[in-house]
DNA sequence: GCGTAACCCTACGCACGAGTAGGTATGCTC
DNA sequence: GAGCATACCTACTCGTGCGTAGGGTTACGC
């Protein structure tokens, strides 16, 4: 057995970090065509260019090999989002970037990060890290809504405000899912529309209100 | 092995359509609480006081019997939300009394219905149950908005509208996971707190304009 | 140039759970 | 009360795929 002609030009001796992050990239592949249980550690190995031993030495289980992929996917989406919202800028503009870089993201990793997503709901061992992730989004949407509010005098009951963030956020995740869906859609396109809807509400809509981009 | 003291009261030769109904309900259960995968035909069969050759005979395959709870429960949601919208109806009421209905339903039936759509996000093989269902009440949900704006002689593209109808479900279904999750929260409340985002937008919300439910 | 540690492999064990073979009992019809 | 269909069971087979045992090889320090 000496015919190694692989068709990945490098080739041997990788230092780990190098390795894991290969790992990591195969298995949020894998995991997203095949879903969590029809994935298997050998095609992940395989498509890193491994043999399984490696995966489990480095990466763990089949679950915390998951766990990982959503939790560096997670990261680079919070970090995409971060930079975007200066707490200084009026509500609209504020929502108005988030989404953005939000609908950003998703577009540019559609397979990557969304099916990942749509892969942990469900599935118990996951629902915490999800939830955790869902949550900084909640919290940062009630966090601008509540300083929005507050900077007019006005105040609300923290369940309320919790409720419509999640709203919010769960309307946004499900343009996102169907971003992913709809490679040829655009993504800055999708985000008007979500901002239309969240900043404006079906009535203003139905009066021929529209939100547009400042700018 | 003559000792057969099931806790089932109700014990022996069933006709066909009612054991389908317990099976149904025990899959529901079971479903519900382990995960598609998770879930083994064993304790779905233990759970419905019957042997697992028998479901096999009557609802087929596992994921056949999946595709079978999900249909049931699907149309009896459809069911129940069906009747709440007349087309007469101002748009106003007639979101409200859908999203009555449907959190209605959901909170009446949390683990059953909610967790179960959960499920179904996700593994292929229900993708399509599940999208065709989110289909038609996306459908409903346009061709309410559509209506609406013909009536005021205005129109939008079909892509709008779809866009537009599948945030507003996607935020539904999110808040209808929240209801899920939180046992203690009020069907009806959670139904306004949805048509106040959904209705209104953040923008005047954060105004301090608030609906509330006429009558 | 030699030890040692990191990298990497080819196998296998083993549990778990879907689906089935083949047989038994009970009610219903005539 | 014979015949037949329907309800129902116990006890298997068998594939699949996670996780591992045990061993080889390349780089790197000294």
């Amino acid at each position: 057995m000496l015919a190694r002609v692989s068709s990945t030009p490098t080739f041997k001796r990788l230092p780990r970090a190098v390795r894991e992050q290969q790992m990591l990239d195969a298995a949020v592949k894998v995991f997203s065509r095949r879903g969590f249980h029809a994935a298997s550690m050998d095609e992940i190995a395989d498509d890193a260019g491994i043999s399984k031993p490696m995966v489990y030495a480095y990466l763990g289980t089949k679950e915390e090999l998951f766990v990982a992929c959503l939790h560096r996917e997670g990261t680079r989406m919070m970090e995409a989002i971060a930079g975007a919202a200066a707490p200084e800028l009026p509500a609209d503009e504020r929502l108005w970037r988030g989404l953005r870089a939000f609908f950003g993201f998703v577009g540019a990793h559609r397979d990557g990060w969304a099916v990942l997503y749509r892969q942990a709901r469900g599935s118990q061992p996951f629902a915490a890290e999800l939830a955790a992730m869902r949550g900084r989004l909640v919290e940062v949407v009630a966090g601008m809504l509540d300083h929005a509010l507050r900077a007019s005098g006005r105040e609300v009951g923290a369940t309320d405000l919790e409720v419509v963030s999640y709203a919010l956020v769960g309307a946004t995740e499900s343009l996102a899912d169907w971003l992913a869906d709809h490679p040829e859609a655009d993504a800055e396109k999708t985000a008007t529309r979500m901002m239309n809807v969240a900043w404006l509400g079906a009535d203003q809509l139905l009066r021929g209100v529209t939100w547009r981009p400042g700018v």
